[in-house]
DNA sequence: AGCACA
């Protein structure tokens, strides 16, 4: 079957260790998760999770590699996967042969506390509300944060090992509390183990860095205002500076969120020029270009907060990029240029056909409610059969795009339950296999004759094969 | 879906 010589340190040909090494797990999962999975093999004396760009994957060491070799064999000859929340996760020998580190060894008790926030950017959890969560346990010295490859960190320095003992066993693996943060965090664990400093060294009071013990420390204005993360607001709001590019993050991403998807939801506000999908810190993020700035801002503002779905599921957030101009490939499944005519399976015609019509139906239609949690564009006439559901349950006054009564992701659903993009029923045109792009017209722009339906068809994300009926519904990853 | 504390 497989050549013997010269194949890659892959699957077959691993040496055994007590270190298992999981990929593929699903978002959050926790280290209970992981014992559970893999308990049942033998005796779990330290795992690692989270690790690695996407976080999502871990290690696990045995106390003896039997017990090691007994469960990457067992799932070897399995015809069930190994699998955490349903989702398939892959198994095999780490190339280490003990995990360093984490609890079981060399985490001493010190006074300053590492601290992972999970699920965040920089500017979503301000120094301040990082102070007061911990402050609870004691009088905090210093706090210094930065962004590392483990996500947004922070550094916490308190008088003394108990009183950070303290903290890390009633904080380890809880969430901040949900009214300290902005609406579109939405879980946000922190990881806390021990670092190896006594006393930082804090040079400046700043966005980022903290002396709670000399009020007299300089404040470094070059450090307010010189990176994106600290454009912050008094509030500690974000306040970047507007660009033509947004960046979305997808927060409790349970449905397969695709270009297509995202070009339908971004594209009720203007020409989606370009998408590009990446993942950042275990999440889902995505950057979406409009021709101008305007357009930016209106979809920014209309967006902000929404769910995809109904359930809170696929919550947008946005922000400005910093990028004026994508540089993406064409045609895939994470990126797609509508710029250019023939990549994309791209009709000319239609992309030629709405030249300008952003800007003249933005200033009227889709009038925008801050705060306000109707939807989209709301007030934008639908043509008829254009993508249906959306604008609909929008219509219809409700609080979301979609209703999905009862059902929880991974269930089967009800025909209600299909994504606003698939009406429930059947398409509302032909599909037609291939023809995976439609540019949508503008709603409201008066006049503008509706073109002709969504052909999202040949999406397979939308589509799940053996799909009983044409109505396409969420593909729940895997 | 592919190996980790700055």
């Amino acid at each position: 079957m497989s050549s013997s010589s010269g194949q890659p340190q892959f699957r077959y040909t691993q040496t055994p260790s007590k270190v298992l090494h999981l990929r593929n797990l699903p978002w959050e999962c926790t280290e209970e998760e992981l014992v559970e999975l893999c308990k049942p093999f033998g005796k779990i004396v330290n795992t690692k999770c989270n690790v690695g760009a996407n976080r999502n994957q871990a290690f696990v060491e045995f106390a003896d590699l039997n017990q090691a070799i007994s469960m990457v064999s067992y799932y070897a000859s399995s015809s069930e996967p190994a699998q955490v929340r349903g989702k398939t996760v892959y198994i095999q020998y780490s190339n280490r042969q003990e995990i360093v580190n984490n609890k079981s060894s060399g985490d001493v008790a010190g006074n300053v506390l590492l601290v992972t926030i999970e699920g965040v950017e920089a500017g979503d959890v301000s120094i301040d509300v990082i102070h007061l969560v911990f402050s609870a346990f004691g009088f905090v010295h210093k706090i210094a944060t930065f962004e590392k490859a483990a996500g947004f960190q922070a550094l916490i320095q308190f008088s003394d090992s108990e009183t950070a003992s303290a903290a890390r066993n009633a904080l380890d693996g809880r969430s901040i509390p949900r009214y300290l943060l902005p609406e579109h965090v939405g879980s946000c664990h922190l990881r806390i183990s021990f670092s190896a400093h006594t006393d930082l060294n804090i040079k400046f009071q700043s966005h980022r860095s903290r002396d709670y013990t000399n009020p007299y420390l300089p404040v470094n204005p070059s450090a307010i205002e010189g990176t994106m993360q600290s454009m912050l607001g008094p509030d500690g709001k974000k306040k970047e500076p507007e660009s033509n590019v947004l960046l979305a993050s997808i927060e409790n991403m349970q449905y397969a969120v695709t270009v297509d998807v995202l070009h339908t939801v971004f594209s009720a506000f203007g020409t989606v020029q370009k998408i590009a999908i990446f993942e950042k810190n275990g999440g889902m993020q995505a950057l979406v270009q409009y021709p101008d700035v305007t357009t930016a801002a209106v979809a920014k503002e209309a967006l902000e907060g929404h769910c995809i779905y109904d359930g809170g599921y696929c919550k947008l957030h946005l922000s400005y990029s910093r990028h004026t101009d994508l540089n993406v490939k064409a045609h895939n499944d994470r990126s797609r240029d509508y710029t250019i005519p023939d990549a994309g399976l791209l009709p000319m015609q239609q992309a030629a056909a709405i030249p300008t019509a952003a800007g003249a139906w933005q200033s009227q239609a889709a009038p925008v409610y801050p705060g306000n949690d109707y939807a989209i564009g709301a007030q934008a006439p639908i043509p008829d059969g254009q993508m249906a559901s959306w604008d609909p349950n929008m219509q219809a006054g409700r609080q979301t795009f979609i209703s999905v009564p009862s059902t929880f992701p991974g269930q089967t659903y009800s025909p209600a339950a299909v994504p606003p993009y698939a009406p429930a029923g059947s398409l509302p045109m032909g599909i037609v296999p291939g023809s995976s792009f439609h540019q949508q017209p503008r709603p409201g722009a008066a006049g503008v004759a509706p073109l002709r339906s969504p052909q999202y068809g040949a999406q397979p994300n939308f589509r799940p094969a053996g799909a009983p009926f044409s109505g396409q519904r969420p593909y729940y990853g895997q």
